[in-house]
DNA sequence: GTCTATATCCAGATAGAC
DNA sequence: GTCTATCTGGATATAGAC
């Protein structure tokens, strides 16, 4: 009893370490390419626990999946009770996905890249999924309070989202060295300034940047 | 002798009935939810044919990759034949891309989708193949050729295929209805003026549609 | 070149002691 | 709840007749 820790926290303790190691090889090595053994070799929990924890394979996948959606999720209301401008929310989402994208790349894989249909059965795409809901449910909300253009919101959500969306993509597939922080503030402006209506653009500027 | 097919040609059917059967298969359950029986089932092709022609099952995906990809290169190579400009080519890919994803979602979905790395292995990500990599690269074109404004080449790019791509995903995954060619032209208007200096605007129009 | 029948392997999953 | 030892199915891939 003097150097066991208490039940609970240390059931929370494999649960968490079989998940670190499940994201970091579905990310590396991909959900198929990843046996359970893999999983016990790189958590060090044992077979049977992991069982016991999580039923089966696909329970590891989906608990991981929850775990992380879950946590995008309450920093998304967190910026929805923070700002109150579709154009301040957007904003702050889209720093959002940057700043995951550096500083938990392996995350950021597996919510976005992951085929989850083909190993989740019966799961939504993970472009359905809340965060994923929210996000273009904000571009929606902006259009009726007048700060977007009147146009589908399909079109709406992929201008604002799709830019930044292909740039994780390709930083996560290691094609661009740039840390994508650098180029929120670029992004975000061309972006917005494709839906807004004028009068709520950060600047009118027509701006020709000539260099050289 | 009277009703066989000529010997190369036979063997062109065989592999394109396995090709088709497993463009379908793949995108439907994914590659590794694809077992080789099921190919056998969806293409009427032995097995013992197929391992024939094709080596093992990477090398049927393998297969299916080239074939698909050089297709769109060579669509891509017709395209910079055609057109001068790089907003005429853009406008021409961005065209390209939605109408692949009308006419062959199975196709697009394998190139677009697909984690190739995860069972060719060795394969560069699909963002790197030659057709994504040229698109880039007309990008820069037109920054040097003053028709697309300064900017990191990623950003750039990212800001021109972005929103398309991204539609195209939500489009793949059963999340939007309409069909994409549809909404070419207020995607590409809005891509093309992010990024285009204002003298190759297509109108200087700062529109304020309201509807309603 | 095409086919059927078969070998081999290793994954996911379980049993049951502790 | 955790572990080791074990089972079993089904997948990839091959052998060898035609």
């Amino acid at each position: 009893m003097t150097k066991s820790i208490a039940k609970p926290r240390r059931n929370a303790l494999v649960r968490s370490q079989v998940l670190d190691a499940a994201v970091k090889l579905f990310d590396q090595l991909g959900y198929f390419n990843t046996s359970i053994p893999d999983i016990v070799a790189e958590s060090g929990v044992s077979i049977g626990s992991i069982y016991h924890h999580f039923g089966d394979k696909e329970g590891v996948a989906r608990a991981l999946r929850d775990t992380l959606l879950g946590r995008v999720e309450s920093d998304l209301e967190k910026i929805e009770t923070r700002h109150e401008t579709t154009r301040e929310r957007c904003h702050a989402v889209i720093d959002l996905l940057l700043r995951l994208t550096e500083n938990e790349p392996s995350t950021m894989a597996y919510m976005l890249r992951a085929r989850h249909k083909e190993f989740l059965s019966g799961e939504a795409p993970i472009c359905s999924a809340k965060p994923m809901a929210r996000m273009r449910e904000l571009i929606s909300l902006g259009m009726a309070g007048g700060e977007v253009r009147e146009m589908a919101p399909d079109v709406a959500a992929a201008m604002v989202y799709g830019p930044a969306l292909r740039l994780i993509q390709l930083r996560l597939d290691g094609l661009i060295d740039t840390a994508l922080t650098e180029y929120l503030d670029d992004i975000w402006e061309m972006s917005w300034n494709a839906v807004a209506l004028p009068a709520s653009r950060e600047q009118i500027k027509v701006q020709a940047v000539s260099t050289a």
